[in-house]
DNA sequence: CGGTTTAGTTCAATCGTTTGAACAATTTAT
DNA sequence: ATAAATTGTTCAAACGATTGAACTAAACCG
């Protein structure tokens, strides 16, 4: 059966994918001995070498990175998994992990949760199935169970986390500093002379927007403003969530004369409804949002908010992987990576 | 040295992977009656196969991808590239290529060229080392030179373009029709009164903006429109082009009364232009963008566009792969799937 | 010239799974 | 009762690359 295979083969023209034994064969010599010339080997004569890798260029050889993977117990493979990909802080920060990683042999595998607590599960599956040698992560919304993660570490192989999941497993962790970044926002708007702050939040069941939250009360206690139960509100900060909240505040006996919304698309919906309201945004109403999507620079007015410094992160994230990769004995306490957002005032905050 | 690993990992506690082997040894089985059972082997009886799970399930058994993937030949994991990551149009097809493709056991691995050629031609090199079971892609807009996609059919594996790269390569292709396109916008400005369009075009050489160049010209023709040389600009289609070429079309002594950009960045740009000239849109100036990106739904007024039916372009590419995959004989002429394109009126282009 | 290095290679086992063939045990058909 | 078919399992060879140990020459040293 072998034969009429071969056979067909050579009557057909397709070559076969060529192996270490196609270049032995050729060069009369051991596959180890090719093996070792193509990763050069000291052992190996210069001269072998050479002629291994003209050979193998001939041949069109390519490593099987099945079978060196399977060998030397480790894939270069690492997996990521992000919430949606449909904002500009999540590809930014991809980019930046594949170009870190790419630079030290390994590939990414990207997945999206699309907040799915269950695809996220599913994802995680699939890429130890795969036998990623690491997993960086930043958790869906809908996250609140991590028995699932436990598993990543169970495994052994490094975990990072980034943007989302602080705290909540005892692993890596990049992202920025929420509480400082709703600080520097209040700070802002005290500036800027407003004195009731609404504050568009969200779930505080997730660690960074029970950050925001409480950064947002303290920086008022600081400044000696009253906090307003009514106007703190959490939601999902879609677009509709924060035109639905906005009117609301909108409707209340005092109105509130600015808005922090922790996500830029529920700021997108207040400011809709605050422009339907023939309302002065900032002078009436001053707005900020929070994660810098490409599309609050070029709205009107344009909109105030966090840069969450994707870059950055996406760096450091690749990073603590090849860290933890490299000295997998050093049983370092967590690593937890603060970085310093940047507050951008634009129009939508800044009253003349 | 090895009974010493073992004793170190029996004092560590640290449980290693638990193989077929493993299992079979509980069970006093051979790890390929293990192996057959857990592939619910016709031959192995029932009762064997509910044991070898459930010790399977007791030992947290996991299969080792990269054995049984080298055994097998055959990797089940699906290389994408992406020009890059920031558009709606791209995560939205990514999305339902997961979709499908995950429901036929096979993960994808997505990578993005960044609009860069050699960028490509790494994730190229990377997938096919990863020995991917196929390739789907869209070009970058830099990509002219076809050499290494010819890499990838010399291999013998499906590759799929979509979007970007019609009838480039001799390979399946999902798309929509973009001379269509360009027709019906043509045809709904036209039945808004207008005469003189403007067409703020992409770079010819990539076959999609030609086609939309050429669908522009041929609608004007059909609707007794002159075609006017200066009314054509091609460009990056980025906000900053959009700009700059508005600005250009508001200087000329006879400005057109109808803009049509062939990407939603650059209406927005033109859009942003108008705007700040005070010109009504769009009873002076009508426009139209090309992708639906979201923001058009949300920027005032709101951008006439075409959507690109997303989630049924993945879906498609995905399906045309997994008949590549499951009819590898049949040389069938390749396959061009054309999706019709959907003109979405908003307000940009709504005359009274 | 015998003994020790050193360079260059081959040998053989291994990674974990799959798979056709072979074998033994049991059942069914004749 | 014997042949044939069926069932359940083991055997052994793959898949392609890697790697330490072993082996053979040639080179070097005293």
């Amino acid at each position: 059966m072998f034969n009429r295979l071969n056979k067909c083969i050579k009557i057909l023209g397709i070559k076969k994918k060529s192996t270490i034994k196609d270049i032995a064969n050729v060069l009369g010599l051991t596959p180890s001995a090719v093996s070792k010339a193509l990763n050069n080997h000291p052992r190996i004569s210069d001269k072998t070498k050479i002629a291994v890798k003209q050979v193998a260029e001939n041949l069109n050889y390519q490593p099987n990175h099945l079978a060196s993977a399977l060998r030397k117990g480790k894939s270069n493979l690492v997996g990521v998994i992000i919430p949606r990909n449909n904002s500009n802080f999540f590809s930014s920060v991809l980019e930046n992990i594949e170009e870190v990683l790419n630079k030290e042999g390994y590939n990414i595998i990207i997945t999206q949760s699309n907040e799915s607590y269950k695809k996220e599960c599913n994802n995680i599956e699939s890429l130890l199935y795969t036998q990623v040698d690491g997993i960086i992560a930043s958790l869906a919304n809908e996250t609140v169970n991590l028995e699932y993660y436990e598993k990543i570490k169970a495994k052994g192989i490094p975990l990072i986390l980034f943007d989302r999941g602080e705290n909540d497993l005892n692993v890596d962790y990049v992202g920025i500093d929420d509480y400082l970044s709703s600080h520097m926002i209040i700070e802002h708007l005290v500036s800027q002379k407003c004195k009731r702050i609404a504050h568009i939040a969200g779930f505080s069941h997730s660690r960074i927007y029970k950050n925001r939250i409480s950064g947002y009360r303290d920086a008022l206690k600081e400044y000696n403003l009253p906090i307003e139960e009514d106007l703190i509100i959490e939601s999902n900060l879609r677009i509709e969530d924060g035109r639905r909240i906005m009117e609301g505040l909108l409707n209340l006996p005092k109105r509130p004369d600015a808005v922090y919304a922790a996500g830029d698309y529920a700021a997108l919906g207040a400011l809709q409804v605050l422009k339907e309201n023939n309302i002065n945004v900032p002078n009436d109403i001053a707005l900020v949002g929070f994660s810098n999507e490409p599309f609050t620079s070029f709205v009107q007015p344009s909109i105030s908010t966090i840069d969450q410094k994707s870059e950055l992160i996406g760096k450091l994230a690749a990073e603590a992987f090849l860290n933890r990769i490299e000295n997998p004995s050093i049983k370092t306490t967590l690593n937890k990576i603060i970085v310093d957002a940047e507050l951008i005032v634009r129009d939508s905050s800044n009253r003349e």
